[in-house]
DNA sequence: TCAGTATCTAAGCGCTTGCTCACCCGACGG
DNA sequence: CCGTCGGGTGAGCAAGCGCTTAGATACTGA
């Protein structure tokens, strides 16, 4: 397969959001105790789900009383929806990003998939949560993320819609190969495991070889 | 409800087992009684997740009172049991199946991704809970499970390997490569709905071709 | 005819849930 | 030196949970 030296540098074609830099983007989240209950709630809504999760456990992985949960958040449903949307923006962020670079299809499309299959493993807690968890989320709180949701597949479908445009990709059905990559990439989220054997950089490099071959796309350019 | 009549025939190119038949397989439980409890919690399990659901909900969708859910099931959970294990010896006897056909290994690979694919589109609500719920399993019965999960890995991942010695896949990462396809086949019990624009079989069609793009087999062989 | 069995229900037990309330505490400006 | 105020607590409420129990009903074979 292609060697996955790559030195840092390798990717951010750009970076004018500078959100490139963030790693997990609680960081922002004031005042402290508000950011260790999203830390907490994120990690206890990955390993039970949102509801076989209580506040007393949130709020005991965040070293405080369960009362003090409602001093930061209204509901337990408010904590789920702050960690959804931060979630889905930061994923529409890499997929946008990666969709208005000036590069071929092929490299875009290549950028986009392993960018957001490494944020899938690295943060896979996370997007367990971002992910699988939306059904539990109050119904005006749904249809927004649906709707960010939305945007996301389009910037997948555009990036392939101009590869076929340009000649470069063999689409036969460009939606539901659309469907398809981005499935493949969300679902990362379920089976990674940080002890298992593949780092998310290796998954992100093997994702974004698979989905080149999905689309038809010239065997792999020697990049940089 | 589920339509369940699916006209059998279309493919099935070795029925041994003779598992082939089954539409929806809740039909061999007995009694009657029992049967619409696992069909009234498949529904409500794969709806708004396992612990979301009560036992009244699933009495009441089964047209009787929370105590007679007790008579045929210790537990909620022995309930979830039943499920997971039907649908997953079901998983792998499809793809078992497909694995052990006398044909070449893409026919064998566009076969099993065929079925499965279809599987998981025409009953999305089981496979919802067989793919997405294993987590509310108790330990030994999740223990037996994935090892059933294990079991369908090796099948995937036996075509692939046969197809690269046979010189007809061209696969750097046969591991990882079973993974994503395996991955890809499961999440369209996540993402299908039955009122959307294509039918089980149009994905299952699709998904079939993507995956022999991924394993690099020459352009699909026509079909009978 | 009638005990035995299988199936079901109304009522409810003990417990946990999401969330609230009355109160406490240390930092800080005047 | 005190009043205020953001952040915290212990206790607990109403509701809902999984599950049990005592008893009703219908069907069976002898």
């Amino acid at each position: 397969m292609s060697a996955q030296a790559h030195a840092s540098g390798e990717d951010s074609p750009t970076n004018g959001t500078g959100s490139a830099l963030s790693g997990e983007s609680w960081n922002d989240i004031t005042p402290d105790a508000a950011r260790r209950l999203v830390v907490a709630a994120v990690e206890a809504f990955a390993e039970r789900g949102y509801h076989a999760t209580t506040t007393r456990d949130i709020a005991g992985r965040a070293g405080m009383s369960p009362a003090a949960l409602y001093i930061h958040y209204k509901t337990k449903e408010e904590l789920l929806y702050q960690i959804s949307k931060v979630g889905h923006l930061r994923s529409l962020a890499l997929l946008s990003e990666a969709r208005d670079a000036a590069a071929p299809a092929a490299d875009r499309l290549a950028t986009a998939v392993r960018r957001f299959v490494r944020w899938h493993a690295e943060y896979h807690t996370t997007g367990r949560v971002v992910q699988y968890e939306l059904g539990a989320l109050a119904a005006d709180h749904y249809a927004e993320i649906v709707a960010l949701r939305r945007r996301s597949e389009d910037a997948i479908r555009s990036i392939i819609e101009e590869g076929v445009a340009a000649g470069d990709f063999d689409v036969p059905d460009v939606s539901g190969t659309t469907l398809a990559v981005l499935s493949l990439c969300i679902d990362v989220a379920r089976w990674f495991n940080p002890r298992g054997r593949r780092t998310p950089d290796e998954v992100g490099e093997l994702y974004a070889d698979l989905v080149l071959r999905m689309v038809g796309a010239p065997r792999q350019p020697a990049r940089p």
